[in-house]
DNA sequence: TTAATTTCCCACCAGATCGATAGGCTTTAG
DNA sequence: CTAAAGCCTATCGATCTGGTGGGAAATTAA
């Protein structure tokens, strides 16, 4: 199961892994207030995510406090958070790292370009921050519980 | 020479190349209205760029018309349009591919995610978009030239 | 005409990353 | 005890990134 391949596409790319780990916390936010966790195989079906790969980005998650789990029989995962205190900003980043475009630009990981003749004034740095910000106006506006709504209403409308 | 080793940086990437391209124009644009072109050692040493790369990039930016070239003695590369119309979103498209940070979120290459359920109701894919077009605020809104003079203008601050 | 200079173009390379899978270990419910 | 589930490590092929090298073609100057 491939998403889209073979493609020239750098630029702000949203990797499978960071896909993927939105669609199985969507299933996860629904699914919020269940008594009973829910496997990986199952949101692995709801979610349409290969399950062994959906293992690791799962663990991942675990790791970065956005869901818990339970082993052993009648284990599985669930939301840790509430979805709506959860934004999309910082699933991304767990899953997909900074949100800038470059190293320099980013507020949570800065990094100056080694070949840069003059960070202070350098005109790329100042554009690419704008970009930064940009996207997380977008992305920190954006929770979890937002991002499930969307989709349950788009489906109402067209049902 | 390493621009930014080993990071987990995946989204939003700007590449060496992008980023090399977008130094070698402010260059090339300062130098508009030159009667020679500029040879592409000269151009390589003012944008600290390592030039067997630039050499690449410069022919990638002539094939999309932003600049010309000639050849033999007392060759080298000019702007082919005027700095103040050309688009640093044109320049990164050219050379980095899409702005959008998924293919199904893209106006100039939209492509269809294989394992997405639905796309007309993916909520996904309208986040997305969102994010494209703060992007593409951005990087539509600034000019080659507004990037040369944010550049010098920051300079003479600090001078 | 010849030499020097410069772009053009091709092939190649090492390392990193991405998307994914395999298999074994540990924990828990019943 | 056993089945079910998460946990963990290792691995893999394909692709992309960031570069380099070498030579052919063009242009100019002497």
């Amino acid at each position: 199961m491939v998403g889209s391949p073979g493609l020239a596409y750098t630029l702000g790319m949203l990797t499978q892994k960071a896909k993927y780990g939105l669609r199985a916390l969507c299933v996860l936010a629904a699914e919020a207030g269940s008594r009973r966790p829910m496997p990986i195989h199952d949101v692995a079906d709801k979610a349409h995510v290969p399950h062994k790969f959906l293992e690791a980005i799962l663990l991942d998650l675990r790791r970065h406090g956005f869901v818990e789990s339970r082993r052993g029989k009648a284990g599985g995962y669930a939301m840790a958070r509430s979805p709506a205190e959860v934004r999309v900003s910082d699933i991304i980043r767990a899953l997909d790292g900074p949100l800038a475009p470059i190293p320099c630009a980013s507020l949570t990981a800065y990094q100056a370009c080694l070949d840069c003749a003059d960070p202070p004034t350098c005109a790329i740095q100042r554009l690419m921050r704008q970009v930064r910000d940009a996207t997380a106006a977008v992305l920190d506006g954006t929770t979890l519980a937002d991002l499930a709504e969307s989709e349950a209403a788009a489906l109402t409308n067209c049902g």
